[in-house]
RNA sequence: GCAGAUGUAGUUUAAUGGUAGAACCUCAGCCUUCCAAGCUGACUGCGUGGGUUCGAUUCCCAUCAUCUGCUCCA
């Protein structure tokens, strides 16, 4: 079977609609894409299928939709401020750039980086002479702060302090709520809020299509649990994360786990969940077993207490959080990969995109097998079928040509009007992975496809 | 951000210092009663900006974007 490149992918999006290059009228702009009618489509429904996993079939679990922009007190408080503006060099001699922190630490095989200024750091490289790990020499740049988060001014005026940032995760946003759901929601522990949206990184970013951009949407669940209970429910979402993306049709052996050794400053234990893509594993998930980290930081800087009174045994405590993330762009991108097929049948191909029909950007397509004769009788049936399902309507070409379409944009279903159709009111459906055909009364058509798109 | 490669219709590509030819796709018409058929026609292109030149898609520079590798990804 041929390899779909990633090169092939990004055509295969751009041609049918899927994924399109952001700006690009004006020669585009980097790492931003857009999805287009079908890609939105098939985004939706990823985020449906999750919704309805994580929130509606779960009991004790919440949706929220926070704002982008949060009080910037909030970064301080999760340590985005402080750790996510790393002061960097680059190596004049081999372009190299380092991180000037661990540059120190690496060559001292200690940690006196860390508590160092940015003019310190820059005194001890130079008076050290601390060498490029990669080419030896010692001649860098000045230093340079990069901070990762997407600074905007709020008012009229560009002073500082106006600056407020755009979201780098979702995450504070359920966490700022936590009282707030748990009160309205008469919560108890353990329970979980959700959230889908959009976070923004100005990240260095190497490309690989969607994977990695400045602009993404995550899916994100944090399960808020008593101390003493966070292992169990961190092993716990990990598998219950691998189910969901084995329920979206990705099969087993290219999905696998990856225990993280180094861990950020807030976690405890942390694991991702990879897909095997074709320029390598990469990350789909993250779990996380954030402690009472984030809500004892809020509580310290914003001095609202962020207990839970246990009515059990009446103690009060902070929460542990396990945070569950899911990067939607990411598994947009996994699910096409994994269900795009470039078939060979007898002598010829077709190409065929075998999503799970839940997911399919249209569930069906109505096709008059001869356009003057069927067309009327076939704009019925689809305005009949719409009201239930995303629908299309094709009566340009051969059938075969129609099916073809349908088969590479993932519709599960065409049906065939014919003259069947106006003697009888039966029609043909066929079958996108098995090309079977099968008759069957209009009647019984809302209910074939209705029993078989659950998730 | 660094290094290398690439950039001609939606896609794949051809040719050329005198502004481009094709195939597929798409659309319209004819034909067609079930898997990319055929015929006729139509639409659409030299990434962007400079420079050299009488003239640049072609040569040079810059820029933008994509790919690959680094780096980054608490």
């Amino acid at each position: 079977m041929e390899e779909l490149t990633m090169e092939k992918l990004v055509n295969l999006c751009k041609q049918y609609g899927f994924i399109y290059q952001g700006s690009e009228i004006y020669g585009g702009l980097s790492n931003t894409w857009d999805y287009g009618p079908l890609g939105s489509r098939l985004k939706n429904n990823i985020k449906d299928a999750w919704r309805k996993r994580f929130i509606q079939e779960r009991n004790n679990a919440y949706e929220v939709d926070a704002d982008i922009l949060m009080h910037p007190r909030v970064w301080e408080a999760s340590g985005h401020v402080a750790s996510f503006s790393d002061p960097l060099v680059d190596c004049k001699e081999c372009k190299m750039r380092h991180r000037v922190d661990n540059l120190i630490n690496d060559y001292t095989n200690s940690s006196i980086g860390d508590a160092m200024s940015q003019e310190e750091m820059m005194e001890y490289l130079r008076n050290e002479k601390v060498p490029c790990p990669k080419c030896g020499k010692s001649n860098y740049t000045d230093i340079r702060q990069f901070n990762l988060m997407f600074e905007t001014y709020r008012g009229v005026t560009n002073d500082n302090k106006s600056i407020i940032y755009l979201r780098p995760e979702n995450a504070q946003g359920e966490y700022v709520n936590f009282l707030n759901v748990q009160r309205s929601m008469r919560a108890k522990l353990p329970f979980s809020i959700g959230q889908i949206g959009k976070a923004f990184r100005n990240e260095i970013t190497p490309g690989n299509f969607t994977f990695r951009t400045i602009e993404f949407e995550q899916m994100e669940y944090q399960t808020f649990c008593k101390e003493g209970n966070d292992e169990e429910l961190y092993n716990y979402f990990k598998e219950y994360g691998k189910n969901f993306y084995m329920d979206l049709g990705i099969k087993e052996d290219h999905l696998r786990f990856h225990d993280h050794e180094k861990l950020a400053h807030y976690a405890k234990a942390a694991c991702d969940i990879e897909y095997k893509f074709p320029f390598g594993w990469g990350e789909v998930n993250g779990t996380h077993n954030r402690t009472n980290f984030d809500l004892t930081r809020h509580q310290e800087y914003s001095g609202v207490k962020q207990e839970y009174l246990d009515p059990e045994t009446n103690e009060k405590y902070i929460p542990y959080i396990i945070e569950s993330t899911y990067g939607l762009d990411r598994t947009v991108l996994a699910v096409l990969f994994e269900s795009y097929e470039m078939e060979q049948l007898e002598n010829d191909t077709r190409e065929v995109l075998h999503l799970h029909p839940y997911l399919a950007p249209y569930k069906v397509a109505v096709l008059p097998l001869v356009k003057k004769y069927h067309n009327e009788k076939a704009m019925e049936i689809f305005n009949k079928l719409s009201k239930s399902f995303m629908t299309t309507y094709d009566e340009t070409g051969s059938i075969g040509k129609r099916y073809r379409r349908q088969d590479v944009i993932g519709t599960p279903w065409c049906i065939t009007i014919d003259d069947e159709t106006l003697n009888n009111n039966t029609v043909t459906i066929r079958n996108r992975d098995t090309m079977e055909q099968i008759t069957l009364s209009l009647d019984e058509v809302e209910n074939y496809i209705n029993e078989r798109i659950k998730f």
